[in-house]
RNA sequence: UGACCCAUGGUGUAACGGUAGCACUACAGAUUUUGGUUCUGUCUGUUAAGGUUCGAAUCCUUAUGGGUCAACCA
C-alpha cells in the first residue's frame, strides 16, 4: 500500500531529525496540569502526542505539571488517566512535575551559583512596573546584585519556611531589555505554603511553569515537546534554561489549539459554567469536555477520527461543529443496533387488525452490520407514532401519514390513513387507518408501494423512558470572540428532557455504553449519571442527517 | 505604537519552484421498508502590490489583515 498522506510540520521535523540521526527513537509527552478536566481540545493533543509516537516507533509519558498546589487536585488527575484510556492510549510512564522537586530545587541552586539567579524581595506589583512595557525595557533593582552566598542562603530558608507567602521570590538573572518579557528576570520560583496533592507539606516553594515544564522534559528525555501557540515566546526561555543548566536539549513545537464553533474551549470558562450551575457539571453532556462528550455518547473512534481529520498547523482555527457530528455519525452508523422510540407520541388505531391480536415483527438490528441479526418487535391495532408523522393537509411532497396516504410502518405492514379524531382545541387525538394484511414486511404480495416508512410502538408493549435532546451550548459561532461576557451567549435551549418518551421493550436491555440508533431520530445511549433501573434516561448523542428538515426550511 | 507567530473555497487541511487536491458543509440527482446509509455530480479558493524565475500558493520586499506577549497561572 503506497497510501501517501502529506506529512503535518511536525512530522516533517520528526523524519528529518530521525533521518539525520538526531534521535534514534521519539519520546513524547502529554503535560496536562490536574486543575480540570480534559476536554476536546486536549483530545487533539493527546493524539498528537501519543499519535506521533505510535507512528515512529517511539513512547509518550502522561505527566502531570502539578507545580501549583492551590488549584490542583487528585480528582482532576483520575479523570484526566480515565480519558486518555478512555480515548485508546496508554502512557510509557505516569509522571508528576512534583517527583522532580528536589532535582528542580538543584537545578536552581546551580543556577545562582552560576550567578544566574537571585532573590528579590520586592512586590508582585514592584516586579511588574519594573518589568516595563512590550515596547520599552525593564529595569533591574539592587536585589540583583545580591551575593552568591547570600542568595543561596535565603534561598535556603525560602525552602525551610522563614518566609512569608509573596515575600521573596527566586529570579533568573537573563535580560530586562529584552523585547520577549518572559527574558526580563523571570520569576522561577516562588512561596506558597500550600498543601500540595502529592507531596503534602513537604515544600513550601514551588517552582514556576517556566522552571518545572522544560526541565522535567528534559529529565525525562524528551525528545519532542508540543505544546500550543501561546507558549512560542516561552520557547527562548526554554532553551535558555536548558543551555544554562547543561542538562538534555528537549525541543519545543507550537501548534494551533483547536477551536470549535457554538462552544468555549478552555478550562477557566468551562469551569465557570460548572461552578454558576449553566451546566450540570463537568461532564454535562452538552459540554466539549472528554467526559461530557462520553455521557453523550460520543465514541473514542469518532473523536480519535476527528482528530486525524483537522490537522496539525500553525494558524488560528475555529473548526466546524458539523466535522465532529460527521464522525460521530460515521461510527455509528457502522456500529449502533436499530431500535425503535416514539419521542412525541399521537395514537394510531388500525379499525381494521383483529380485537386483542398480537404479532411478533421481524426487524433487522443494523442494516450495515447482517451479522447483527433480528430482533422482535410486538404489534398491535393501537400504535403510538410521531405526532411529526401525521400532517392534516399533506403537499405532494409529504411521504407521511395525511388522510388517505399510505405509509410503511417499519418492519410491519403498510397502512392507509382514513381518517383522525380531534379535541376540543383542534389538536390531532388520533389517527385512523386500516392496514393491508398481504403488505406484510418480508412477504409482502399487495403490490402497494408506500412512498415513506415510519417508526410505531406498540401501546400495550410501550416502555416509558426519559429522553433528553440537546443541542449547541452557544447561540454564537465564537462566543469567547464575541463582546461582553461569553455566558450572554448561551443557548438557553440546549437541553430538551422528554418526560414521555415510548420505546421498544427490546430497549430495556440498555447498558451504559450502549449505542443505539433511534430509527429516524438519531444515536442515542443510556445517560450514566440519571438513568437506573426504574426510569430509563437516554441522551440523544446526535441526529441523523435531515433533508426533509431542510426541505422544509426553503 | 516594540518583538514574535500566522495568512489557500463557507470550514479545516494538502500541494516542499512545474495541472491548486482532499474532507466537511451547501446544492442537484440516483438508490432506499430509516426523507438515514450508499452512489453520482455541481458551486465556491491562493489577502494585496511589486520583485526573482522559462515558470511562483510556494522564494524575496513592502503593505494589509488576524493572533500572541507586560499572572508569585499553566
Amino acid at each position: 500500500m503506497s497510501e501517501e498522506k502529506s506529512l503535518n510540520f511536525i512530522e516533517e521535523i520528526i523524519e528529518a531529525d530521525l533521518a539525520a540521526g538526531k534521535h534514534k527513537s521519539i519520546l513524547t509527552r502529554f503535560p496536562p496540569e490536574p486543575n480540570g478536566y480534559l476536554h476536546i481540545g486536549h483530545a487533539k493533543s493527546i493524539c498528537l502526542n501519543f499519535g506521533l509516537a505510535l507512528k515512529y516507533g517511539g513512547a509518550t509519558n502522561l505527566r502531570f505539571d502539578d507545580t501549583n498546589p492551590v488549584t490542583e487536585d487528585t480528582e482532576y488527575v483520575d479523570s484526566i488517566k480515565g480519558d486518555v484510556q478512555w480515548l485508546g492510549f496508554q502512557w510509557a510512564n505516569e509522571f508528576y512535575a512534583s517527583d522532580y522537586f528536589e532535582q528542580l530545587y538543584a537545578f536552581a541552586v546551580k543556577l545562582i551559583e552560576k550567578g544566574l539567579a537571585y532573590v528579590d524581595d520586592s512586590t508582585s506589583e514592584e516586579i511588574a512596573t519594573q518589568k516595563g512595557t512590550p515596547t520599552q525595557p525593564g529595569v533591574r533593582n539592587q536585589y540583583a546584585e545580591r551575593s552568591e552566598a547570600e542568595n543561596l542562603q535565603i534561598f535556603a530558608d525560602m525552602r525551610a519556611g522563614k518566609y512569608a507567602d509573596g515575600s521573596k521570590v527566586l529570579r533568573a538573572k537573563v535580560d530586562m531589555a529584552s523585547p520577549n518579557m518572559l527574558l526580563r528576570d523571570p520569576i522561577i520560583y516562588r512561596i506558597k505554603h500550600a498543601h500540595h496533592h502529592r507531596t503534602g507539606d513537604a515544600w513550601c516553594i514551588y517552582p514556576m511553569y517556566d522552571f518545572a515544564h522544560g526541565q522535567s522534559d528534559s529529565i525525562e528525555g524528551i525528545t519532542h515537546s508540543i505544546c500550543t501557540l501561546e507558549f512560542i515566546p516561552h520557547r527562548a526561555l526554554y532553551d535558555w534554561l536548558i543551555e544554562q543548566l547543561e542538562i538534555f536539549p528537549s525541543h519545543q513545537y507550537e501548534f494551533a489549539r483547536l477551536n470549535m464553533t457554538y462552544t468555549v474551549m478552555s478550562k477557566r470558562k468551562l469551569l465557570q459554567m460548572v461552578n454558576e450551575g449553566h451546566v450540570e457539571s463537568w461532564d454535562d453532556p452538552r459540554m466539549p469536555t472528554i467526559s461530557g462528550m462520553r455521557r453523550r455518547g460520543y465514541t473514542p473512534k469518532s473523536i480519535r477520527d476527528f482528530c486525524d481529520r483537522i490537522g496539525v498547523a500553525k494558524r488560528e482555527n475555529l473548526i466546524d461543529l458539523s466535522l465532529l457530528e460527521f464522525f460521530v455519525r460515521e461510527d455509528l452508523n457502522k456500529t449502533a443496533l436499530r431500535r425503535m422510540a416514539v419521542l412525541d407520541p399521537l395514537a394510531l388505531e388500525i379499525t381494521n387488525y383483529p380485537e386483542g391480536q398480537v404479532d411478533m415483527m421481524q426487524s433487522e438490528n443494523n442494516p450495515e452490520m447482517p451479522e447483527t441479526g433480528e430482533r422482535e418487535i410486538p404489534f398491535s391495532g393501537t400504535l403510538w407514532i410521531e405526532r411529526e408523522d401525521f400532517m392534516e393537509e399533506a403537499s405532494k411532497k409529504w411521504f407521511r401519514l395525511a388522510p388517505g396516504s399510505v405509509v410503511r410502518l417499519k418492519s410491519a405492514y403498510i397502512v392507509r390513513c382514513t381518517g383522525f379524531e380531534k379535541d376540543a382545541d383542534g389538536r390531532v387525538t388520533k389517527v385512523l387507518a386500516e392496514y393491508i394484511p398481504e403488505s406484510r414486511s418480508g412477504s409482502d404480495t399487495s403490490g402497494v408501494h408506500a412512498k415513506g416508512t415510519i417508526h410505531w410502538i406498540s401501546a400495550a408493549h410501550a416502555v416509558q423512558a426519559e429522553v433528553r435532546l440537546y443541542d449547541r451550548l452557544f447561540k454564537v459561532e465564537n462566543p469567547a470572540a464575541e463582546e461582553g461576557d461569553f455566558k450572554s451567549y448561551i443557548n438557553p435551549d440546549s437541553l430538551q428532557v422528554i418526560e414521555n418518551a415510548y420505546i421498544e421493550p427490546a430497549l430495556t436491555a440498555a447498558k451504559v455504553g450502549d449505542h443505539f440508533q433511534f430509527i429516524r431520530k438519531g444515536y442515542f445511549t443510556l445517560d450514566a449519571v440519571h438513568s437506573n433501573a426504574s426510569k430509563l434516561v437516554f441522551n440523544r448523542t446526535v441526529t441523523l442527517k435531515d433533508n426533509w428538515a431542510k426541505e422544509q426550511k426553503k
